[in-house]
DNA sequence: TTGTAAGCGTTATCAG
DNA sequence: CTGATAACGCTTACAA
C-alpha cells in the first residue's frame, strides 16, 4: 500500500497533489501554475484566441484534459455581463407544436454555443411575469416567447428590453412591440382550408377556435371569413364559438348545439384547434353523425393524431420545427447587431394538409 | 422643457441620477449608497436575514423597487459556488411522456427557486456527453437524467458526481450506478396487462418493443414473459420483435409477418410502445383484420392518441407527472444532505388501461 | 506572443 | 443588528 501511494505520489506534481487532496474545483490558475504560465495566457489558449501559439495552445489544452479541468462558465458570464443561456417561454411544453419549436431553437442555438432555459407560463400571465424575472436574474443573452392568452399588457416584456435583452417573439407575437418576430400566416391558412371546404361543396361553414383576443384566432376567423365574403356567404349568418382550446369545450359546445340545430346543421365545421376538432367529431358520432358523409370537419395546425384517428383530420400544417430555427436565427442577429436596432419580421406559410374528414 | 427637466432632476438623488445616465446595471452597491448603507447590508435584508431589522428589512427593499434592481443570479451563483438551476436531459422533448415528466420536475423545483435547463440527447450517447459537458460548466445544483438507449458506459455520469453535483435517474436507469433513482414497475405493468389479454381467451401472444438492451423494454419483456409462464404457455414459441420504438418501424415489421403467419396468427400482439402499436395496427387493418375481433392489440405508455384512434388503445399509464415531481423530491433531499449519501429509489406502479383494441 | 491587474456582483466570515 | 473585507473564476485593456 505505501508503495503504491509513494509511486503514485510520485507521478504527480505537487500542484496536482494538492488538488486532488483539496477537492477543490481546478480552475485556469491551476493550469497556469502547472505550466509556468499565466491566467490570461491560459484564458486565451482555451478561447482560441489567434495571437497565442500553437504549441502553448497544445500544452494548455493537454494540461486542462490532465488535470480534468471543466469551465465555468458562471465566472465567465459574470466577468462578461452575459449568460450563454438563453431564456424561452412557451405556454405549455407538452404542446406538440411547441416542444417542436424548442427542438427548431435548439437546433441553432447549440451549435452556437447557447443553451436553452424552458419556461412555462401556463397560460397565466402572473406566471409568465416570473419567469422573465428568473429569466433577467440569470441574465440570459436574449428572450424567445410565445405570450400566454392572458397576456394584453407588456411591461414585463419592456423590462426585458431595458436591461438591454434581445427579445423575439414568435407564435402569438404583439404587434404593439417594437421587436423581431416570427409569426405564422395564420390568415393564409385559415383562408386556403375554408375554399377548400367551399370547393367540396358546402355551403354553411361554422366556426370554432380560441379567444380572437389572441392574434392567432382572430387572424384564422379572419382567413376564414374572406374566404366566405369572397364566396359571396355572408359570415354574419354563420355560428361562431369561442372557447378554451380543449377536446371537452368543444364537447360543451357541440352536444347541445346538435340539440338545437338537428334540422339544420352546417355543412361542415372548421375548428381552429385540433384539440376542438376532436371534441367536435366526438360529439357528432355519439348522435350518429357520419363525417364526412353527414358534414366535413377540418381542424388547425397537425396535431400528431390527427392522422391516427378516424377519419383521418383535414388540418393546417405549420412547421413548428423551421419556426423554432426561424426563431433563433433572428435572436442571432439581434445579438450580433448588439444595440443596433434590426428587427425583423419574418412570416412563415403554413400548409393545407387535407384527408379524410373534408375528403367527400 | 427646462422646467420640466428641473422638476425631474428634483426628484432624483444624484445616486439614481447616475444610475440612469450611464445605464449601468443597478447593482446591491447601488441600494447600498443611496441609503447609506453596506452591500452586506442590503444583500441580507433582500435574503429576508433573521438579523436584519424590519425597518431596514422594509426601506432595502423600497429602494430596490424605485431604483428598478434586478438581482443578478449569476454573481450569486459564482460566490456560492453552485447555480439555482437543474438541467435536466431526456432523450426528446417531444415524447408526450418526457414533457409531462418535465411539467411534473418543474411543479416541485420552481416553488423551492430552482430553475431548469433541458437538453435533449436524442438518443446519441454523444449529445448526452455533450449535455453533461454543458451541465457542468454552468455548476448546476443538480443533474436529472433519463439516458439514451444507446447510453451502456457511464464515464460522463460519473463525472457529474465527481463534481460533487447530485444526480438522479428516472425512467431510463442504470443500476451500476450508486445514485437514486426513480422507475416504473414495468414488470408488473407489463404482466397485469399481459394477465388481461390471458384473460380476454388469448392462447398466442407475440410481443414487440425496444431493444431489451434497455431496462425498460427488458423489464416489459420480463412481465410478458412471466404472465405466459404462469399460464402455462412457453414464452420460447411467441414472436418476439425488438426495433426502433416507432410507428414505421413496427409497421415494416408487421407487413412481412402477416404474409408469412396468414394462415397462423397469433390472437393477440402486445406492443411495448404505443407508436409501435399504431404501426401494428395500420398494418392489420390493411390487410383487412378487425380488431379486436379477428386480433386484439395491446400497446404501452397511454400516448394521448391512444384514446383518440379507432379501435381505441388498451394501454399501460404511467403517472408521467407524477414520476416528474418524485424524481424532483429525491433531488431536493440529495441538495439538502449535501454530501451524506442518502440514495434512494422509488418504484411508481402504473396502471392498466383497457380499452377497445382488447375488449372482445 | 505573453504578462499585469482590475473588476464583474454577490455572499461568507469575522469583527464590532 | 450592521460593517469591512476578501473571495468566487474568469476576461480584457493595457503594457511589455
Amino acid at each position: 500500500m505505501q508503495t503504491f501511494a509513494f509511486n503514485f505520489l510520485y507521478l504527480l506534481s505537487i500542484q496536482m497533489l494538492y488538488i486532488i487532496m483539496s477537492k477543490k474545483q481546478v480552475t485556469i490558475q491551476d493550469i497556469a501554475k502547472e505550466l509556468n504560465i499565466t491566467a490570461s495566457t491560459v484564458s486565451r489558449a482555451l478561447n482560441d484566441h489567434p495571437k497565442i501559439k500553437q504549441s502553448t495552445k497544445e500544452l494548455v489544452q493537454n494540461t486542462a484534459k490532465k488535470l480534468n479541468y471543466q469551465p465555468n462558465s458562471i465566472a465567465a458570464s459574470l466577468r462578461k455581463g452575459r449568460a450563454t443561456t438563453v431564456g424561452m417561454i412557451v405556454p405549455r411544453i407538452n404542446r406538440h407544436f411547441f416542444s417542436n419549436v424548442i427542438t427548431g431553437v435548439e437546433s441553432v442555438l447549440n451549435p452556437a454555443g447557447y443553451n436553452l432555459i424552458i419556461c412555462q407560463s401556463e397560460e397565466s400571465i402572473e406566471k409568465e411575469n416570473e419567469n422573465i424575472n428568473t429569466l433577467i436574474a440569470n441574465r440570459v443573452g436574449g428572450v424567445l416567447i410565445s405570450i400566454s392568452i392572458e397576456t394584453k399588457t407588456f411591461a414585463h416584456l419592456e423590462r426585458v428590453l431595458s436591461h438591454h435583452i434581445p427579445l423575439v417573439m414568435f407564435d402569438r407575437i404583439a404587434d404593439e412591440l417594437d421587436v423581431s418576430m416570427v409569426e405564422n400566416d395564420d390568415v393564409s391558412g385559415s383562408y386556403d382550408l375554408t375554399k377548400h371546404i367551399l370547393a367540396k361543396g358546402a355551403k354553411t361553414i361554422a366556426w370554432i377556435g380560441g379567444p380572437r383576443s389572441s392574434n392567432i384566432y382572430q387572424n384564422r376567423y379572419n382567413g376564414y371569413k374572406k374566404a366566405l365574403e369572397e364566396a359571396g356567404i355572408n359570415p354574419k349568418a354563420m355560428t361562431c364559438f369561442e372557447g378554451s382550446i380543449t377536446l371537452d369545450s368543444a364537447l360543451d359546445f357541440i352536444r347541445p348545439f346538435i340539440e338545437k340545430n338537428k334540422n339544420n346543421m352546417p355543412d361542415a365545421i372548421f375548428s381552429a384547434s385540433d384539440y376542438m376538432a376532436m371534441g367536435v367529431i366526438q360529439g357528432l358520432q355519439e348522435a350518429g353523425y357520419k363525417i364526412p358523409e353527414d358534414i366535413m370537419i377540418a381542424g388547425y395546425s397537425n396535431e400528431p393524431f390527427a392522422e391516427l384517428i378516424s377519419p383521418k383530420l383535414t388540418t393546417v400544417d405549420q412547421f413548428s420545427e423551421e419556426m423554432g430555427r426561424a426563431t433563433a436565427k433572428l435572436l442571432l442577429e439581434e445579438i450580433e447587431a448588439k444595440n443596433e436596432y434590426i428587427h425583423k419580421k419574418t412570416t412563415l406559410k403554413p400548409k393545407l394538409i387535407i384527408r379524410e374528414s373534408t375528403d367527400k
